[in-house]
DNA sequence: GATGAATGAGTATTCATTCAT
DNA sequence: GATGAATGAATACTCATTCAT
């Protein structure tokens, strides 16, 4: 048992851990998943030998940052999905508001390496299949409301997700994160087209991503 | 002077520039771009020396690469102007090919280091104004035919490609594919729609570009 | 003053520094005398700050372990001469008790580190000492009894006896045990061979171990 | 294939290979087999990059040095063979010799890592098993000489063998060498001694250091 | 020119020891 | 006193780049 780290350590480790993890996070998303554990040590305010104590190595760090993510993400999905009556609102808002609240995780996967670590994690894969659940029940709300195409499935929506979030990172500018915005709203537009243009192949499920492993 | 080497060079020393070339673009598209030179070397069938003979660093690579591809997509992206005499169907054709075709140049892009090491390289930002000149045109073209939304510019467009494309990286598996072809569509319904939501901020312009320098 | 550690400790801090002697035992014995501090600790059953109250490092463990050990050899040769009347059979008997006896201490000696640690220090010197003149009686009893050969010193059986016991480590199989116990018993034959093959050099003594400090 | 690295490689690496390994040797004698690679490297005249390039990691070198030397004692113990008609003398003379010969390979054992390194390997196995097989031969034909006690294997000698050269780490003196000669003087007399004391067990044969894996 | 060997700076990681809780 | 968290120096190992063959 991992048991909730959370809940384990002591008061100052605890406190370390987290800066550690906030660090990674900016730092992840700045200079990308390669960037020397001692930078990162550094930017936390702690020795690397406290860093490497809570994180055994780089991947258990890169995983644990996907993890924190995808954790917040969960828990937005899910208290939009409390909130919102219409799906098709509640998956827009969570599309729109991710991009603004999510940068990080995603950033961090803007690297090979990122991929390959949390791809075959199951512990991701749990995080994420639940985020996909949510996802799911919107998709078939929204579709059922009339509103989003009917061609779709989670997968496609988790994919275009995924794909723009990655490219958020830092937002150097005020262009980049309006554009983002853009993005989204474009890709908003396309989703809800009725008649759309016919889309090859067959809607892409939550089911569909796991062998893919290549998105989200 | 570089001069240019594609006549400069003897006919092996020729040949074996292009199989780097090509290993390199392949294996970037695989490995991203921090792998060993010794790798590529390797890959290409010849000796680290050689390789570095040709491209006296790694980030000479990397641009030799990126160039390669964004050659491509201009030869392309005129080839489709002189075919087709809607800009939207130009616009769009462009687009949908792009993904099967450029895989690689976007995949080099998969990395701070690509980005740090194209951003600001001035061959490589002439080429893509080459390019974003022809977009524009597109743009212009397929909103006077009042097909392509007027609230969107080159720079969405490119944006939106340059986001899309990136993804694609080693095409694992069909549903991958597939995936890329549906977000493509989907991001064209996007902007083909009207009316659409109203997007945040004003239309992205080629100009707006360059001072983000995180995108294209 | 380091006074008698014996005495001087209150009941728990006693029974803690017992512990520790007892696990740094077995795993020096298991692992080398290199093993992590904390995994003796750990083995231990308290916290490495505690190990380190007791012992203020490495060495002083390394030392400690030894000292027990000798001083358990020593106990056993005197117990030895108390009871045989023959040199030569107390002699024997130490030999061979030895080898299941004192395995420790000489596998703490399976190590540059240790040896370098245990050589020069006035302790451990004394106590050797001890055993030594011990050994001296038997040999000089053993050789006026015309049993042992007369052309050896107390030194040749420290080394001989030494070099056996470094090589019983973890007896992993029952071969191994055995052959400890052969190996022993063919070395006995060879100190008692009348007339044995001539040896060179000339009888080492007890004095000579000294300078030499590679041995015993 | 390792094919043979002795004449695969060019001019100036076999000799750096060579130097490497000789000043592993010496320095793995001399301060055991956990040294900083660097000091091999430094003591090689050689970068350690060099160093890794013929030895991917220290286990490899280790093993390595083992084989060497190995090498040695059975070519030392063939010519012997070739050159003794008396199975005894033969025995004797390869006890004898190599102590003086090979105290490197021994002393490279005189670590737990390096035993940990050696066991199990397939290849140092196969040389330890022609090894045997050579004394073996000295063993059966020097017990139907009648000079060697019938209750003794090659397996014992074998053990009796390395313990002894296991020892004699960096002849740090005079005594210490001595100590060497005289130990296998005693205990050539302890295996022609006949009648013996009465060994425990039964004889240990070449097989049966198999599963010991504790020595040889 | 091509090759691959050598170099050594850059990083990851471990572990002895100290010190706050 | 006990504990285990924090520190950072010591080392292993990798890989870009140079250079002898």
């Amino acid at each position: 048992m991992t048991a909730d780290p959370e809940t384990t350590l002591r008061a100052d480790a605890r406190r370390n851990r987290d800066q550690i993890l906030a660090a990674a996070k900016t730092i992840f998303a700045v200079s990308g998943p390669e960037v020397p554990m001692e930078e990162i040590a550094r930017a936390a305010g702690v020795g690397v030998g406290t860093l490497y104590r809570r994180f055994p190595d780089r991947d258990a760090l890169v995983r644990a940052v996907a993890m924190d993510n995808f954790e917040r993400v969960l828990i937005d999905a899910r208290a939009i999905a409390a909130e919102e009556t219409s799906s098709w609102r509640a998956l827009e808002r969570l599309l729109r508001q991710s991009v603004e609240l999510q940068l990080s995780i995603q950033l961090a996967m803007v690297s090979h390496r990122a991929l390959v670590i949390l791809k075959g994690d199951p512990e991701v894969r749990r995080l994420r299949d639940e985020i996909l659940a949510v996802v799911e029940d919107f998709v078939r709300g929204a579709q059922a409301e009339g509103v989003l195409r009917p061609d779709v499935g989670a997968g496609d929506i988790a994919i275009l997700f995924a794909t723009l979030l990655r490219q958020m990172r830092a937002k150097s500018s005020d262009v980049a994160e309006m554009a983002a915005r853009r993005c989204v709203g474009i890709m908003i537009d396309g989703l809800s087209a009725r008649p759309g243009t016919e889309l090859p192949g067959r809607p892409i499920m939550a089911d569909d991503l796991d062998p893919a492993a290549d998105h989200s």
